[in-house]
DNA sequence: CGAGGCGA
DNA sequence: TCGCCTCGG
């Protein structure tokens, strides 16, 4: 879920054309957690092979990745490491409602509610193992590089994004800025064409509302994140408040009488001095067609027409990699 | 979500 | 050719 900012970040609308010949460095879990969601059928079962594995995601990254590339845009992918023993809490919530929207999903089933049962098989998605480990292989025979990151992934996006290795990360949370990423687009998608990418730009933000990065980190402990609950009845627009009143988190917990879940003082810590992969190596191969064919279409049942015509508009990459190194 | 088919 | 709808696995 993340931070809720959606009240005090103004987005920038951009075209898929600023993004050409750029690196976007997609947060792997918020990705695939939309192919989860929303690839399914009417009554909410996801696509799923001959075994029943799920491949909702398959089908997710390679259309969706083929389409970035075909823009011009390369993409890679981070991938969460381990997570910090304070996003426990919001681990376990998210588990109970999932269990829950499973509940709820079967029994709209049973009673023919198709529009019902789709809202919970959405909220049931889960994102096993095999989900990542799958990811990671069809983007290794599609020639796409990934990232293992050591934490949260959105914190070595952020950290690639600093260095100027990746040009902005892309996802739909707005924790990206918290964690020092200067830029950030959400909407990376493509629907019939039409597109609605935001632009987020740390710089912005922080000089539209005339804060400092420490702050708008402060905003976030108030409001809430995944590794605490922040304080009751206050959202966005009253942390940014707050915290333009008294400075800093600590005297508006002190003038207030807040009481926190966790010390301020260890949640800064986890967004403004997290670490990162450094030794990592950005290069886009052409796909594995025969590799591709076979995972996709041998062993999880999709058509070898629709991966064909997907592996074609790798060729964009293909192409300007060859006349770059024709070029030195 | 994104591709492809179909009708206007 | 475009927008809408359904299917994909």
């Amino acid at each position: 879920m993340g931070v809720k900012f959606k009240d005090i970040v103004t987005p920038e609308n951009i075209k898929f054309q600023d993004l050409e010949s750029k690196i976007v460095a997609l947060d792997a879990a918020n990705v695939i957690y939309q192919f989860l969601s929303s690839i399914r059928q009417v009554d909410g079962t996801p696509l799923m092979d001959e075994n029943k594995n799920i491949t909702s995601h398959f089908s997710g990254i390679l259309y969706r990745t083929s389409s970035l590339i075909e823009k011009g845009i390369k993409p890679i992918y981070i991938f969460d490491g381990r997570s910090d023993a304070l996003k426990k809490d919001t681990q376990a919530k998210r588990r109970e409602v999932k269990e829950e929207s499973q509940k709820k999903w079967d029994k709209a089933l049973e009673e023919g509610n198709l529009e019902e049962a789709r809202k919970y098989a959405v909220r049931s998605s889960r994102m096993s193992r095999d989900i990542i480990e799958g990811s990671k292989k069809l983007l290794e025979i599609l020639g796409v590089p990934y990232i293992q990151a050591l934490g949260e992934g959105e914190a070595q996006a952020s950290y690639m994004v600093d260095k100027g290795d990746a040009w902005c990360v892309g996802s739909q949370d707005y924790d990206c800025i918290l964690f020092g990423a200067t830029r950030m687009v959400r909407n990376l998608t493509i629907t019939g064409g039409k597109a609605n990418l935001e632009l987020i730009t740390l710089k912005k933000v922080l000089e539209n509302m005339e804060i400092t990065r420490e702050q708008l980190v402060d905003i976030a402990i108030l409001v809430g994140t995944d590794f605490n609950s922040g304080v009751k009845g206050v959202g966005a627009k009253t942390g940014l408040k707050l915290i333009k009143k008294h400075g800093d988190i600590f005297s508006v917990i002190e003038k207030n009488d807040y009481e926190m879940d966790v010390d301020p003082a260890i949640l800064r810590k986890l967004f403004l001095e997290h670490n990162a992969v450094e030794d990592y190596e950005l290069k886009w191969n052409s796909p594995d067609k025969e590799a591709a064919v076979d995972f996709l279409c041998n062993q999880h049942d999709f058509s070898e027409q629709r991966v064909l015509s997907a592996l074609d508009k790798f060729a964009k990459l293909d192409n300007k990699q060859k006349s770059l190194e024709d070029w030195f």
